[in-house]
RNA sequence: GUGCUAGUAGCUCAGUUGGAAGAGCAUCGCCCUUCUAAGGCGAGGGUCGGGGGUUCGAACCCCUCCUGGCACACCA
């Protein structure tokens, strides 16, 4: 809105000087300087026969020529070598803050749209480890980010549950004839890994899991009676360690559920003449004449005629379609799943599966300090919940006064650390776990947002707005206001790359200025009139830190 | 081999449409008789992997090389 009024002063200017660009402000790189900056001086010294610095100062001679000058802008300068500085007007600032005094800050969805998200993908049957925690926190962020926009939003955990792991269980409790009541959480944790590991090493082991996995995939039925008994334990669990983190799905579905709609994807392949038959499997070739890359072909069916993870992907969305019928899909995994995605998404659009649109969400693998899938000392994989211990241990041994705290506030700060450790790193980028990193509450972490929210919550009367009038104390205050004003902009941002991140970082500054203005400005020494003007600044900015943390996942604590 | 991706402060990383090198941690100062010191203020620390090119201007775009990571049909 700024940029705008901004961009509309300078049209004028331009037309004036004869300048044929569309005039660029953005946001300020040097907050110390100016709050926007126009750097289009640069770009016309050449067809101009003028230095950067002249251009410029011609450019704000006319443009205090405007009769809006004074209204919108306080001081334009140039800077050396050619960047125009600008500071906005008080009337400016304060009357687009008391413009965002309405639900949601204003900030809206031009056409909302029904979104479906698959995130979270455990594997069930398999202890869920510190790299299973990337998925549905990033996932949870980005559904809110969309809810927030006002988006309808549903989301399925797509659980892991008919690939060979469960294949490998159903064998162990073959082997050790473990009767079906008494299959317990600490037997498959114990089993899988065991088994697993078997499976590398002996070929005749690993065929009989196969087999397995492919019988239940056909429904027989003792076998689905013990699949039902393993996922009861280990969904249970899993949901268990989700509720905690504050992690929740509208459905719980699967692979296994979604085999039912294998026949008729099948169908409507063949239907459409898609399918071909390629070494005894089925296949369908999805490259096309304008790919600058190879695409290999997406193996529907093994020649065994089992199914595989294409053959559930496109289940699932045959059922998701018949259940929701969503606008849209954004999935959630790991970056090296990307060609796979892309090989699933052309096979639904070459069949016209939905007219839905979609979207791959990958992010970057975990791995230790060393750069290589990390290890526990025993030599495994860290387990989620461990960690979660080890972070509150840690925690409550940092001051006496925290094993005084209640539960449920510890619980909050504890997923806190986890999330925001998580969600300030750029999804993509791959993921060094280090345990020390998990154990920080200084600096840029999730208690720093929390703690300040509480101490500013603290002076601030809940729901005390009063309109701002045009004054700013100091820099403290101006860079705050400015800060809240960048909101949307940060918003669409985030938005646009599905990147929590970005909604991360700009709640991490906005506590920094946030807690500036609170050791600059102080409440109590203040006369009634500027204390009335200053709370009702805090109160919009404690409710966006509220909001954002929120969106994130973060869960404020009673007290710190 | 084909393709993708990364290399920025001692460490972990931002830098999202080319514009003034950033944050946290760590190190060293200063600030609690003052609304929460899990805080604030300040200092040091950089040939942005190397080399070319395009541009008024490159961490960013193009080329090339070096070093990692990953994906390339019967695992998910």
């Amino acid at each position: 809105m700024i940029i705008s009024r901004l961009n509309e002063l300078f049209k004028k200017t331009y037309n004036n000087l004869g300048i044929q660009i569309e005039p660029k402000i953005i946001a300020s790189n040097r907050e110390d300087l100016c709050d926007y900056q126009c750097d289009d001086a640069f770009k016309l010294a050449k067809d101009m026969h003028m230095s950067p610095i002249d251009i410029g100062n011609k450019i704000i001679e006319d443009l205090q020529k405007n009769s809006e000058y004074d209204k919108i802008i306080e001081d334009a300068e140039v800077y050396t070598p050619g960047f125009i500085n600008i500071k906005i007007s008080k009337e400016l600032i304060n009357d687009a803050l008391n413009k965002m005094n309405i639900p949601h800050f204003g900030l809206k969805a031009d056409s909302p749209k029904k979104i479906f998200f698959d995130y979270g993908g455990p594997n069930m049957a398999k202890p869920l480890h510190v790299g299973h925690s990337r998925s549905p926190i990033i996932g949870e962020a980005i559904k809110r980010m969309y809810a927030y926009l006002g988006n309808e939003v549903i989301s399925d955990i797509h659980l892991g549950d008919t690939g060979l792991q469960i294949g490998q269980v159903l064998y162990a409790i073959q082997r050790d004839n473990v009767g079906i009541d008494n299959i317990t959480l600490s037997y498959l944790d114990k089993v899988y890994p065991e088994i697993s590991g078997l499976c590398k090493t002996d070929a005749e082991v690993k065929a009989k899991c196969e087999d397995l996995t492919f019988r239940l995939q056909k429904g027989e039925e003792e076998l689905e009676r013990y699949f039902e008994a393993i996922s009861k334990i280990s969904v249970g669990e899993i949901k268990r360690i989700y509720d905690y983190l504050d992690i929740h799905f509208d459905t719980w579905e699967g692979e296994h559920s979604a085999l039912k709609y294998v026949d008729k994807v099948e169908n409507l392949l063949k239907d459409k003449g898609l399918l071909k038959e390629s070494e005894g499997a089925l296949i369908v070739d999805v490259a096309n004449d304008e790919d600058k890359k190879p695409m290999p072909p997406l193996l529907f069916k093994k020649s065994n005629g089992a199914c595989i993870y294409a053959t559930t992907d496109l289940a699932s969305i045959e059922q998701r379609v018949e259940d929701f019928d969503p606008e849209h899909f954004i999935y959630l995994a790991d970056l090296r799943q990307a060609l796979h995605f892309e090989q699933v998404f052309r096979t639904v659009k070459l069949s016209n599966l939905t007219n839905a649109s979609f979207e791959f969400c990958g992010f970057g693998t975990v791995n230790g300090p060393d750069g290589k899938p990390f290890k526990t000392r025993a030599g495994d994989t860290p387990k989620l919940w461990d960690l979660l211990q080890e972070i509150k241990a840690n925690f409550v041994a940092l001051k006496a006064e925290n094993s005084q705290m209640e539960q449920s506030d510890l619980d909050k700060i504890v997923t806190g650390i986890l999330k925001f450790a998580d969600l300030q790193n750029f999804r993509e980028k791959d993921y060094i776990f280090d345990i020390d990193k998990f154990s920080k509450v200084v600096g840029k972490t999730g208690p720093y947002i929390m703690y300040t929210y509480l101490r500013i919550n603290k002076v601030i009367e809940e729901n005390l707005i009063t309109k701002l009038d045009h004054t700013i104390t100091n820099d403290s205050d101006r860079r705050l206001r400015i800060k809240i004003l960048q909101l949307k902009d940060i918003f669409d941002s985030a938005i646009k790359h599905n990147a929590p991140d970005i909604i991360a970082n700009y709640l991490y500054n906005l506590c920094v200025l946030s807690n500036a203005f609170y050791e600059n400005n102080r409440l109590n020494e203040a006369s009634e009139e500027t204390k009335t003007q200053w709370v009702s600044l805090l109160n919009i900015s404690n409710r966006i830190i509220l909001d954002l943390s929120n969106i994130l996942g973060l869960q404020m604590p009673s007290k710190m």
